[in-house]
DNA sequence: TTGTATGCGTTATCAG
DNA sequence: CTGATAACGCATACAA
């Protein structure tokens, strides 16, 4: 591999200055760039980043940590962590965690090692450890979508909780009464924001709330479809369907399907998450949408800003806002 | 931040003592062990993996550049690469060319430039120039998806034409007879192949293909929409739609819609590449499915490969079995 | 079992 | 305008 010497040699120059003509740094006679310039092409040279690298301990590059980037949520939050980053000249790094504490360590660790310039970190859990060593070495962190608990950090995440008020509300406007809410994991923060946003409306319209009409589960597929069965039974008799999540959502209609009980004829439904539209076919459900794109160029934004300006300010959460879209889901079947 | 000699000098031993310990390599007494550890614990000591990259010439990571993760089947691929880079202590980064030669270009320069120990490439256009530079560099490159013109490379895709090939017998079989090809654009070799295996298939039938049947346009699903409202102002009246990807199905299935035609009831559908289960609620069309997640880790290993075996041994282009999933929507509308 | 010297590629600093 | 020197952090080769 040819180095700047190489090149200095060709060109009988100092390696210093091909690395001036390089970097357009300093004054270098039109001659000698020239000869620099030439020498440089003859020899196909490209310059090492690593070695700047190691002397100024920045890599130019930043790490997006998502529990998995086939959930179309976090490919579209990593495709806008990508964009900044790329519009400044970083490299991204895309970690997938699987939502497992252990992955996420390994992988933390690896990347404090790599040098890695500023971290995207969607929790795999609500453990801090894991933030906290970050922290500790002093490299920037952003932490996507959830809060964690007993650390300090940059935050940048939806308002999950004005997300749920809001389609409750919506429910409720339509003449639902009994509402059954599938929860994600009692664990995650947005989960129980949404949980939280469910609860205000109930009790804003002077609603009794139901313990047993709340399901905690895991936000997959798999949870949505064994709690809408049980829901589809229950005797409490809802008419309307909570989904906290898209995964949730999809369980939940397949559970539905799977009983011959048509949305919204025989149930509503609405749901956190928008669907992506290129692959709904037919877009029904009534959903409070997080910004996904957004979220990922905000939060890439505030990290660069977090490497590039040294002092520590402290550290901010950052809400955005969701957008409820109303479709033919949540309403029609009342007469049950 | 704290370096192997700080680590060293609390220990009371030399750098390379430490060195030893960390990658537990030569001798080291299990009392001098223990102290530099404990130094290590003490003062959070985390190696620094710039040195030996720069000294030993590896970075430990791949990249890979497609055209838009947000594209379910690039994530997938993706998927399949960063699984099997991080199984092997790789870092994979993340590159989006958005099918722009120049942000390719760009991308690949930087690359280079940080050293990154080889690339899995989609590659933009069929213009060569990128990829030479990068061979020439002798930066193992391997591309994924597309066959690319005068160059000798590592090539790993799906038999799309196979694919074609088998979907078109297939509307054969049912009984169609006038089947509209809504094909890619003519410059990338996918779409090349998939119009090879809808003509063969027809010639084997002995059916005279015809040029007004053949919609070379681009990947998208603006492009399905368009074509296949031309297509059903056809005087050919054809009663199958073959769409070349996932992006131009759904487009004609919104003219479709768009224009009250059901499917398959009014028209036949096959597209190649399915949508992922997660996201159709009601999977229903006719597909030749590729592999995107074992593509992705085929082309990871072939990669890593290359990048261990200094050896040149010759490019190979591995060409991976589509599935072909039967599904409703290929059939049944014959009276037309 | 432990240690010394050296070099990977680049650029800031200071000197000419 | 150009150049010599040094330093970033680590592990190999060699020495003790």
């Amino acid at each position: 591999m040819t180095n700047i010497q190489d090149v200095a040699k060709l060109a009988k120059v100092a390696p210093i200055t091909v690395s001036r003509v390089i970097n357009n740094s300093g004054y270098v006679s039109d001659k000698t760039r020239k000869r620099v310039e030439g020498a440089i092409a003859e020899l196909g040279y490209v310059p090492n980043m690593l070695g700047p690298s190691l002397r100024f301990k920045q890599t130019m590059s930043i790490a997006a940590m998502v529990t998995d980037i086939t959930n179309p949520f976090w490919t579209t939050v990593t495709r806008g962590i990508e964009d900044v980053a790329s519009a400044n000249g970083y490299l991204t790094i895309l970690c997938n965690s699987d939502e497992s504490e252990e992955k996420q360590a390994l992988y933390l660790e690896t990347l404090l090692q790599r040098q890695i310039d500023g971290i995207l970190l969607v929790p795999a859990s609500n453990d801090s450890a894991s933030i906290k060593r970050i922290l500790n070495q002093k490299i920037p962190l952003v932490v996507l979508d959830r809060e964690v608990q007993n650390v300090a950090v940059d935050v940048v995440r939806a308002d999950s909780q004005e997300g749920a008020y809001l389609l409750t509300k919506h429910l409720l406007a339509l003449g639902h009464r009994h509402i059954a809410m599938l929860a994600g994991p009692k664990s995650t923060s947005t989960s129980v924001d949404r949980v939280t946003g469910y609860l205000h409306a109930l009790e804003e319209a002077g609603i009794e709330p139901n313990d047993d009409l709340i399901y905690w589960d895991a936000y997959t597929q798999e949870a949505g479809y064994r709690n809408a069965k049980r829901v589809i039974n229950s005797a409490l008799c809802p008419t309307a369907i909570f989904a906290a999540n898209n995964f949730i959502a999809i369980g939940t209609i397949q559970a539905l399907k799977d009983q011959e009980l048509c949305v919204p004829d025989d149930m509503s439904i609405v749901a956190v998450d928008d669907i992506p539209p290129t692959y709904s076919l037919e877009p029904f459900l009534t959903v409070a949408a997080q910004p996904a794109k957004e979220m990922g160029r905000v939060a890439a934004e505030l990290l660069l800003d977090r490497i590039k300006n040294e002092e520590d300010k402290p550290p901010q959460s950052i809400i955005l806002d969701i957008t409820m879209i109303i479709r033919s889901s949540s309403g029609k079947n009342l007469k049950r």
